[in-house]
DNA sequence: AATAACATTTAGAATTATTCTAATTCAGGT
DNA sequence: ACCTGAATTAGAATAATTCTAAATGTTATT
């Protein structure tokens, strides 16, 4: 599997960076220096599904001085308050998506990449019976196959 | 979390201990005997969503020369050939389930068991729009929330 | 404005799950 | 019995994540 970027098919709503911090006051988090950095990141780069790695790289770049640790201390804490979700779609880093919306993701098995998959009707998790007593707060859709650039790929080969 | 076994609301077909390693042949692989102990504690503990880990300690009782890196491999080897799928619910460890037929999984994120909820249609992953082009091999359906007996508790306290 | 109380951040160590490596054993075909 | 390749093994290595303790920042209280 190629260690590509991943890329998506469904665009999530774009937010203006400016909004980022009433939107983690909003969710009830302090807006804190790092949190903003780690959640603008998160914003701009949605379509990636980037790991906690991948977002600390780039918030580097913003915030020389944050760490590691305070990465995954931001992400927790979004991840608590409903900003972010993790999505784990195999033994490898966990990765991070703020699009909030119900919809599913897809790993490309041949190069790797994720995308997000919307959903068609509205939403429910239609076709799941949840038994009665238990109280659903979450849901994570993971699909795996081959993405329509590798299947060209292996037509030709 | 307290640390507690799985249990499951949908209970998979049982599968007689004596037909793993038809099974496993049938799947294209050789059936070694210590494919044949980790398949066998599978099936035997598929209610519990074992981790890698939990398999070996088992696998050990049974076959005390198995090693840590033959139940990775074995366990490969059995999701390669479809006989087993991984589950990966949170950042903790991989969980293997030897129930192929398809249903979603349940955290209870008070208490951590797993459960499974079966599907109340046919298949198909209804509502979730594969924009052409893309082949599916596999889905995988994880909620979380608060089972029964954790809704109880906390009704109580 | 000073202080106390608390939350957040930091660097780095520690832990945990998983993968890798190289040597050994095993099984099936000649 | 012997060869060949596959499977297994122990243990080292790696990678992701969590933990720890100290430092810093923020808010509330006086």
């Amino acid at each position: 599997m190629k260690d590509v970027k991943a890329r998506t098919v469904f665009v999530p709503p774009h937010r203006e960076r400016g909004a980022v911090d009433a939107r983690i006051a909003e969710s009830g988090l302090r807006p804190t220096a790092q949190r903003s950095v780690v959640y603008g990141v998160l914003l701009d780069n949605a379509k990636e599904h980037p790991t906690a790695d991948e977002i600390f790289i780039q918030a580097k770049t913003e915030k020389p001085e944050i760490s590691m640790a305070t990465v995954y201390n931001c992400l927790d804490a979004l991840v608590k308050h409903h900003l972010v979700k993790q999505v784990h779609l195999d033994r490898a880093a966990t990765r991070y998506c703020p699009n909030m919306e119900e919809h599913a993701h897809f790993l490309c098995e041949t190069c790797g990449e994720v995308w997000d998959f919307e959903i068609a009707v509205k939403p429910r998790m239609s076709g799941f019976r949840v038994p009665s007593g238990f109280a659903v707060t979450q849901r994570e859709v993971n699909m795996r196959g081959v993405c329509p650039a590798c299947a060209e790929q292996e037509v030709v080969r």
